[in-house]
DNA sequence: TTAGGGTTAG
């Protein structure tokens, strides 16, 4: 019976035709006496595009006098990848209770899956103890599934602690935890364990080197990219797009563009829409807008329509370059635009782009007019315009948002601080601190991290710990004393607390990647070679100036990438033109 | 027989 269903199932393209299908199968008796079709057409119905049908598998479900373990998992599988997972979850409880259906290993690696889509962890724990409980704790598919779901759900040490206790394990569960710890925010740790899978003989396939590479790209490491890239090349994955857009941004992410580029125009494999709009954020990140914007252009040429992520890139192309008229230009013409719809993200960058040109009761109204529920980003954004032009009025409505919002991160109220301290309004300044205290404000630690001869050194704000401490700081003497005599002073409105002058230039002498600077001209010897940094912050403005000195007086090019953008530092001047 | 790992984004 079930090798009759399967040709009728390719013919139902909507819930009509699946209705009709259905009143076959009941009045034929393939419904009542033969769970196995029955179940094959339960999991077609459920996984259907067509509008409605997954509601209507799980109303046949419950018609169904005596349901079978196979009709239960192909709802709960429907209701997984649905755009409520958490109903999967219900339904699988929901399930527990009827006797006859028993969970299989299925049942339960549909619902972790629903849970890592929703993030449910603690829904995870449960189904991961019930999964001990059946007795399919054993099964390396579920293994795999419950470090998944533990990684997404950002308990990476539970993932970890399970991966690490699997007693066998195969290309699939390393590349698990790999992405896993990738996109966890971990990447030093994923590549770690990149190196230990091959170390252990294991071959890593097209989903492995994706992982690898994204941590690559977080890094800013392209010594490890090009050695993963030569693997890739070498293996044929370089035949598979999401690889090679994986290659493309790895070398954005490193500042490689032009090898980006290269990538780009040499693909074996057909290029995506997110080829080019990894392509075209690669150039905006990199400085190239109109690069970018040409770009953005062309696509459309050779028949790609733009989408979400392609106007965001074109609209960041235009923010890191001050284009505000484009920007506007190309923002209208996305809300003319009826195949995509703005997302928080392009208001994001509208609100940075007008702010940033002092635009600011326009970046105002953008998110005071803004169809969605602004997110303290948005609030941020604008704060940040609030600083560079000194608007107090408006700082302070927007730090009272981010206050409502319940915003807790350092940043904020610095630069509220800030804002007072270049008035001079002392007392709004103690006020401000003193809410940090109340508040026990997180303070969210500047990194910077610098490549040595293949070695990734940490450097973060204040730093004591590194090995070349007393050396790293006398360096650091040296270089303001000889910028000094290029007419620097330090712009310490960049540090917030309360202390005498003198020593709120030290905290700033102190910033990670100063530290790492410093560093970089000990060890790298060879002037030819740029000093590349790479920050988890936006470079701060007291930074900014003494990387452009540094590059004249010692005559080095310096790369730092910050948290949004390149700054390619030159004989003085930097890529951004001081516009960041 | 059906199951596990995957790309771009302020």
């Amino acid at each position: 019976m079930a090798a009759a269903v399967e040709p009728l199932l390719q013919k139902c393209a909507t819930l009509s035709h699946i209705k009709q299908l259905q009143a076959h199968l009941i009045t034929t008796g393939v419904f009542q006496f033969h769970p196995s079709p029955r179940s094959k057409f339960l999991e077609f119905c459920a996984t259907s595009s067509a509008a409605g049908s997954l509601l209507y598998a799980a109303d046949i479900f419950r018609h169904i006098a005596s349901p079978v373990t196979n009709d239960w998992n192909a709802v709960i599988r429907g209701l997984a990848q649905s755009h409520q997972p958490t109903d999967a979850v219900t339904f699988y409880r929901q399930g527990l209770r009827m006797l006859t259906c028993k969970p299989d290993a299925l049942t339960c690696s549909f619902t972790l899956k629903a849970c890592a889509r929703a993030l449910a962890c603690n829904e995870a724990n449960q189904i991961h103890s019930q999964v001990v409980r059946f007795g399919f704790i054993a099964d390396i598919l579920l293994q795999t599934t419950l470090v998944d779901v533990y990684a997404k759900s950002g308990y990476l040490d539970n993932a970890r602690k399970l991966f690490d206790e699997m007693s066998k394990k195969d290309v699939t569960c390393w590349n698990a935890m790999i992405a896993g710890l990738a996109q966890g925010n971990q990447p030093n740790e994923a590549l770690q364990l990149f190196t230990r899978m091959r170390d252990l003989g294991f071959k890593p396939n097209e989903i492995t080197v994706l992982g690898a590479l994204s941590a690559c790209a977080q890094l800013g490491v392209v010594r490890e990219g090009e050695n993963i890239y030569s693997y890739i090349k070498n293996q044929n994955l370089d035949t598979n797009e999401q690889v090679c857009n994986v290659v493309i941004d790895m070398f954005g992410k490193c500042g490689y563009v032009t090898k980006a580029y290269q990538v780009f125009n040499s693909m074996k494999c057909t290029r995506t829409l997110v080829t080019w709009n990894t392509m075209i954020m690669v150039l905006a990140t990199n400085g190239e807008s109109l690069e970018a914007l040409k770009l953005f252009d062309q696509m459309s040429k050779e028949r790609f329509q733009p989408d979400n992520v392609s106007y965001l890139a074109a609209l960041c192309a235009c923010n890191h370059a001050g284009m505000v008229e484009n920007g506007v230009e190309l923002f209208e013409k996305m809300i003319k635009d009826v195949s995509v719809v703005p997302n928080i993200k392009h208001y994001g960058t509208m609100v940075d782009l007008l702010g940033r040109s002092g635009r600011l009761h326009e970046a105002y109204n953008v998110i005071d007019s803004i169809p969605i529920k602004p997110d303290v980003i948005l609030w941020q954004t604008l704060l940040g315009a609030c600083k560079t032009y000194g608007n107090v009025e408006m700082a302070e409505k927007a730090s009272r948002k981010l206050v409502e919002m319940g915003s807790s991160s350092d940043g904020d109220f610095v630069l509220l601080s800030n804002i007072y301290a270049a008035q001079r309004r002392w007392k709004d300044v103690g006020i401000v601190r003193d809410t940090m205290r109340n508040k026990e404000v997180k303070k969210v630690p500047g990194f910077s991290y610098i490549d040595v001869d293949g070695v990734i050194h940490k450097f973060v704000n204040g730093d004591r710990s590194h090995l070349n401490l007393e050396e790293i700081y006398r360096k650091i003497e040296e270089i303001m004393g000889r910028i000094m005599e290029y007419g620097y002073v330090a712009d310490t409105g960049y540090v917030l607390h309360d202390i005498g002058l003198e020593e709120k230039e030290n905290a700033l002498s102190y910033h990670s990647e100063k530290l790492a600077v410093a560093f970089g001209l000990i060890k790298m010897s060879n002037e030819s070679n740029p000093i590349r940094i790479n920050k988890n912050l936006r470079i701060c403005g007291d930074c900014h100036e003494v990387m452009k000195l540094v590059s004249k007086v010692y005559n080095r090019e310096i790369i730092v990438r910050d948290r949004t953008r390149f700054h390619n530092f030159k004989n003085g001047l930097c890529s951004c033109e001081d516009y960041w």
